[in-house]
DNA sequence: AGGAGAATCCTGTATGACAAGTTGTGAGAA
DNA sequence: TTCTCACAACTTGTCATACAGGATTCTCCT
């Protein structure tokens, strides 16, 4: 028995009690004891970690066990790797769970209706906090965005709506709804495109930039009402669309 | 250079162009070959990958690499692994969220003020759509752990109390919502306690749990207007709660 | 036919090796 | 003295190999 011998080998050395559970494996509650780690020694963005050999020392465990670990806590972005360079503790980030969207709508466990509920529900919210917490970089940001929808070029018109409403959960001050709404970028880049084609008529496209701007402007005259309207006609204008392309 | 040789010796085998980026590590590298094969072959949850050994060979990588990719999806919840088992494709779930979000609370990215706003935001919008959509055993659920509320172990009352939300967000049928509201349940457990110990008066508690209890009935009864009162009026109680014990 | 046990496959962990990237140092040049 | 640049030391990335133990399958005996 690998384990036990280990137990019986390093046990002073390894006070396993501390974090393990039952049945887990050395992976997971070296995880749990690099994640404890940081919150102990109150680590914060940017700072380093120690390296793989030595930490793998320290615990009494393998170099392929930290290698593993640190590549999780990389994959849910705690950690960033590089080639060379210590393990850092990584700033907030949606690609995580972009990729865990992604996942659920490639396997059919998440409908595009479900990420348009969601984006409806977390907006309205985004929208009222942009309009009262937003900075003037921000609120000229945002009304640049608008304005530069009026474009011949699809991808262009796509890039800046989706940096629309980035730029107005980021104004939100609450990361969380920066993160959730950044990790629906992915998928809404795969059918935003079929969306914007379903508006034929150029009016149409006309009048959701037009929306887009009022926003913009509610939003820099800090207009909270006339921001929520807004925003809720965006999204049942979305709606529609959303049925006329067939994903409803 | 390992890289380029293994590119020499094994071009053929390996159409690395196909998803590699410039920089990318080849670990990175196969977690997006993983990924594209869950997607392009259809698998759903459940359905087993293939062994790491036979995906080793057949992408050109060592067993390393194919390990640390596994871990990586494992971690982000898209695989599950098990000792002596083929890796299969996982169902959706919270956990990989809930460390983010926890990772985000201790290195003080995320506040628990953010953590209250999203909760508010969302479950407006989770009873509005559990009294719609809700099962009978999903009401019957949610009315039972609102009554066990009136308990005198505080530990069984903040189980169900979180019970009761999840439960709710389940029966909004938005797995999206699930998850969220799942992912904020590990750091609830810890601040839960601090936040009703702070309602001193009997007649508060006793409030707050009537208050679940209307709302599971106005979710069986399907009265949405109540239940969305109902909400309103229990996260600006908790507002107070927040504030009182010096979480906002 | 059915069940116990063996053979086999697979994953979990350890070890050693080396290439390639990063960082710090120190010698030499200005 | 200070700046620069090359080199040394360290770190991560990847590979190969080994083996213990869990899971599954197959076989053989009853």
């Amino acid at each position: 028995m690998t384990a036990a011998d280990n137990e019986k080998m390093k046990g002073a050395d390894r006070p396993a009690a501390e974090t393990r559970q039952q049945g887990q494996s050395l992976v997971a509650e070296t995880i749990g004891r690099i994640t404890k780690r940081i919150r102990d020694d109150e680590l914060s963005p940017g700072d380093k970690l120690m390296s793989e050999s030595a930490l793998s020392k320290e615990l009494g465990v393998s170099r392929t066990v930290i290698r593993e670990a640190y590549r999780s806590l990389s994959a849910m972005r705690i950690l960033d790797l590089s080639a060379g360079r210590a393990a850092t503790v990584s700033k907030l980030d949606h690609e995580a769970m972009s990729l865990m969207i992604e996942h659920g709508i490639g396997t059919e466990q998440i409908s595009y209706n479900n990420i348009f509920d969601v984006r409806r529900t977390i907006e309205s919210r985004t929208v009222m906090l942009a309009s009262l917490r937003r900075t003037d970089e921000e609120a000229e940001a945002i009304l640049h965005h608008a304005k530069s929808m009026r474009s011949s070029d699809i991808l262009e018109i796509q890039e800046h709506d989706l940096s629309f409403h980035l730029t107005i959960a980021q104004a939100s001050r609450n990361p969380i709804f920066l993160m959730i709404v950044g990790a629906f970028q992915g998928v809404s880049r795969q059918i935003w495109a079929t969306g914007w084609l379903s508006r034929e008529d150029p009016a149409d496209r006309e009048f959701i930039v037009q929306t887009h701007i009022d926003l913009a402007c509610a939003i820099r005259d800090r207009d909270t009402t006339e921001a929520n309207r807004l925003i809720d006609l965006h999204f049942e204008n979305g709606i529609k669309a959303l049925m006329a392309s067939g994903y409803a």
